[in-house]
DNA sequence: GAGGATGATTGCGG
DNA sequence: CCGCAATCATCCTC
């Protein structure tokens, strides 16, 4: 019978002051003997729950089985029972309800768009091509780095996972311990099962904290990952040599007027294996740097003028007419030189000469100026 | 590791 | 939107 596990009953008695149905459940409980007694036996209980951390285990069960015995215990039980429901409820009302966490969601959402939560699709393989394709960068290294990308992600996939799962079956390993605990404590101290479930979804809250922690850092690796793969900065690689060296016969060539039209950028970049913002990029850079420091260009342009005029007079010793964007200069080219923003004082000195004297349509880049 | 070279980005003006 | 100029961030060479 006293192992019979006592829960808490709804009492509604208001007695003494500080102990709500006290003075009623002494009262009941005693089958009515004079107050006096009733005060005793109380004060005897009390006293020995006082003591009993003092003793030796073997003596606190004996004093339990004595407690759990003497005859006002269930009274008295029940008075702690509603003194500690009134306190848990006030309790309650202040912690209980909390609104959903947006943080949480947004944790959530995100991994779950990186494909870290939810089923596998592939890694993440859609951010890994939205990353490619904003990093603008063409060439074979690409698939090498998409497959980089995917093998880090699904690390951090997998670790998350791992992480996750021993979180969970630690929380209801220990969700299950201190349930079973409180229901054995439930017959010696009073202990209702809604108090069990609020212990048992504080300990959630707990571990739920704990995973939102793995959830924040799992985000901010997916996030520095993702920042190392799309920042093209980071991943900047220079060009081949022969995209280079196709990019300066062009520049070199037309550096009357380096502007290549839209046609010519897109053909660039087909020759040379990269966009055509690049290609824009390199006639942006390469014209400042060249209009900055011209001396510096100065081999740089005589050798590959040189290398035009060596094959544009192949090109017309064959009787055939070059058609690819390293075209030589034009009488028509020269007009727009005359005419552009693109100042004069940025071609060679010899080039220059080379200008004022021409008279004819003949390609300035096969002028002997250009001795080397 | 320092310093130059180089591709990309940013802010501005036309 | 394009080009310029300044700047950043990385690569490359010594």
């Amino acid at each position: 019978m006293d192992d019979q596990p006592r829960l808490m009953h709804s009492h509604t008695g208001v007695g003494m002051a500080g102990h709500p149905g006290l003075s009623q459940h002494m009262q009941e409980g005693t089958g009515g003997t004079d107050g006096d007694g009733r005060k005793q036996d109380i004060g005897d209980i009390l006293q020995q729950i006082m003591t009993i951390t003092d003793q030796s285990l073997d003596e606190a069960q004996a004093r339990k089985h004595a407690l759990n015995c003497h005859r006002m215990k269930p009274a008295l039980f029940n008075v702690l029972c509603e003194i500690k429901e009134k306190t848990v409820l006030s309790i309650r009302g202040a912690q209980e309800e909390e609104p959903p966490d947006a943080q949480l969601m947004r944790l959530d959402n995100m991994l779950l768009a990186e494909g870290v939560s939810g089923p596998e699709k592939g890694g993440g393989s859609a951010a890994a091509a939205a990353a490619a394709a904003a990093s603008g960068g063409a060439g074979a290294d690409n698939s090498a780095e998409h497959s980089d990308y995917r093998a880090k992600l699904s690390q951090i996939r997998q670790i998350y996972h791992t992480e996750l799962e021993k979180y969970e079956q630690a929380c209801n390993e220990f969700t299950t311990h201190v349930m079973n605990l409180l229901r054995e404590q439930s017959r010696t101290r009073p202990i209702s099962p809604k108090e069990i479930e609020r212990m048992v979804s504080i300990i959630h809250r707990k571990f739920s904290s704990i995973q939102m922690q793995l959830k924040q850092s799992t985000c901010e690796a997916v996030m520095i990952l993702r920042s190392r793969f799309l920042d093209a900065r980071r991943k900047r690689r220079n060009f081949n040599k022969q995209a280079t060296e196709i990019l300066n016969e062009y520049f070199y060539s037309h550096l009357s007027n380096p502007y290549p039209s839209e046609e010519a950028k897109e053909e660039l970049a087909k020759k040379c294996a990269i966009t055509v913002s690049q290609v824009s990029n390199w006639f942006g850079n390469k014209r400042i740097r060249y209009k900055k420091n011209i001396g510096k260009f100065q081999e740089e342009a005589n050798m590959y003028a040189a290398r035009t005029a060596v094959n544009a007079a192949n090109a017309s010793s064959h009787g055939s007419q070059a058609n690819s964007p390293s075209t030589p200069n034009s009488a028509g080219e020269t007009e727009a030189l005359l005419s552009s923003d693109w100042p004069a004082a940025c071609l060679p000195a010899n080039l220059c000469m080379t200008l004022s004297s021409l008279d004819g349509p003949s390609s300035l880049l096969c002028l002997p100026s250009f001795s080397l």
